[in-house]
DNA sequence: ACATTAAGTGATT
DNA sequence: AATCACTTAATGT
């Protein structure tokens, strides 16, 4: 029984990052990495807690939010298979606490890797010092995204941008969740984000339904 | 049937 | 675009 979860586990991580990393590097991860698995709105990094381990993701999805004084949220960016979470690496580095809040998308899984290893395998193995790099790179680009998206695209805009994400991530047309949560996201309001919604669905790129959107036109 | 939660709408700032 | 106040609709008990 245990074998054939283990090899379930070292089938996943080839399938999702055997392109990326060198066979060694590999069986370490299979080694040293603890799989976990959350089922979706559970919170498995909040804020102020400790890093101790950093994840790499296998299957669903992530979303990676941040909390300022008053309590107010905001979203800033998706992880799906493939990712790790950047913000845990920076963090795990010096050792610090975490500033960001992770969210399941929906039920995912992940490999969890002690931040131990992180030093070690940035020394031995290229594969992992590029992949680290790249994900620094492909993070920061998408957190310009989100800040040019507040910064200049109005409401409409940047409401359809956040749907036509969703719906890229889920690889479903069908969005299931409230105006409150999606306004929550947005740090805006649920009237404003209800309206809007309406008029999409007036121009018939989009069809409304009690906690459901689904997505026609994109 | 009643209470609760989600969504729609006009008016105001 | 945000907030208020209120209505209507869908769901759970």
């Amino acid at each position: 029984m245990s074998e054939s979860l283990e090899q379930n586990t070292k089938e996943l991580i080839e399938k999702n990052y055997g392109f990326l990393f060198e066979p060694e590097l590999l069986e370490e991860i299979e080694k040293h990495g603890e799989i976990k698995s959350f089922s979706t709105g559970e919170i498995f990094i909040d804020l102020g807690q400790k890093i101790t381990h950093m994840p790499l993701l296998l299957t669903g999805s992530v979303k990676v939010m941040r909390e300022d004084p008053k309590g107010q949220e905001l979203l800033l960016y998706f992880l799906e298979r493939g990712d790790t979470c950047t913000m845990s690496l920076s963090c795990c580095m010096g050792n610090k606490v975490s500033d960001i809040r992770a969210i399941a998308e929906e039920n995912t899984e992940l490999v969890m890797i002690p931040v131990e290893k992180m030093d070690e395998w940035l020394r031995q193995y290229r594969s992992w010092r590029n992949y680290i790099f790249d994900s620094y790179q492909v993070r920061l680009n998408e957190l310009m995204e989100t800040l040019d998206s507040i910064a200049f695209m109005k409401m409409d805009e940047r409401l359809k941008k956040y749907l036509n994400d969703r719906v890229k991530l889920l690889g479903s047309t069908t969005i299931s969740a409230t105006h409150q949560q999606i306004a929550t996201d947005m740090n805006t309001s649920r009237v404003v984000v209800s309206r809007l919604l309406k008029q999409l669905e007036k121009k018939g790129e989009i069809k409304l339904g009690r906690n459901k959107i689904e997505v026609l036109d994109f």
